[in-house]
DNA sequence: GATTTAATGCAAACAGATTTGCATTTAAAG
DNA sequence: CTTTAAATGCAAATCTGTTTGCATTAAATC
């Protein structure tokens, strides 16, 4: 049977609080916060267990390193060219049943949009490095 | 300066006459009816090359290894659920650009369609195996 | 509080895609 | 035809992300 540890926990919570995915780099520094010690194995292991049970889903963007995010209703995802985040995006459509050719059937879309995000579309100086 | 060698005739001609993005391993299989001792680092010499070059881009799909295609116009990929296969898809659609909160700036955006390609709708049977 | 065993921390191992070192081949310039 | 260096083939090395072995820690049960 699963334990309740600290460990699973910080992990939980650090999900729960992003309104993002994350990378399991991400969510080793924020869960450290809590627990000092906290190794990058435990992470995926309980990113793993997470996923079974449904209540986080791994994302995948084009190039990217898997991130993960609590499980949610069907979205998109923005990335901000200036610090590299990654934002949730709720919006959808259903044009893209109709751009394919005679045949084909969709059955699933992802979508990723790429640009700038509030925080670095003020600046000049944006980068990933000074902004958000 | 860059030399004309069977290989990379090989590989251009491989890359121009397939109508999807195709894996270096595809690549390589295809290419070597014309040129048998084909190396797999020879691919990627010359994809990089042909990279460089502007002639070939590289495909990056969500959670899959990249593809490369001949370059052309802005266009989107579809992935067959049945025999995995990756076909370009030219319509599109600007509704993207509005799907994002105030503050966030779209410049670019990347859509991947999943579901049934032709050939693997038509059989009931179809799989990953005996289609296509 | 003692017992049981799932979960952790750490280091080492793994997996897949891609690159590199080097001897050999070969395109193309003289 | 000879020369020269780019390109190739092969094996080994690399890189990044992820998993695993194992001794230790610590939840949950008794």
């Amino acid at each position: 049977m699963i334990r309740h540890t600290r460990q699973r926990s910080a992990i939980q919570e650090v999900l729960s609080s992003a309104q993002r995915p994350l990378l399991p780099q991400e969510i080793l520094q924020a869960s450290q916060a809590a627990v000092p010690h906290l190794n990058l194995a435990t992470i995926y292991r309980n990113l793993n267990t997470l996923v079974e049970e449904g209540l986080v889903t791994p994302v995948h963007l084009p190039n990217q390193a898997t991130r993960f995010e609590r499980t949610a209703h069907h979205h998109h995802h923005f990335v901000c060219n200036g610090c590299e985040k990654v934002f949730d995006i709720h919006e959808c459509s259903d044009v893209f049943n109709g751009m394919v050719p005679p045949g084909f059937a969709v059955q699933r879309h992802e979508l990723t949009l790429y640009g700038q995000c509030p925080s670095c579309s003020n600046s000049h100086t944006a980068s990933k490095h000074v902004c958000c």
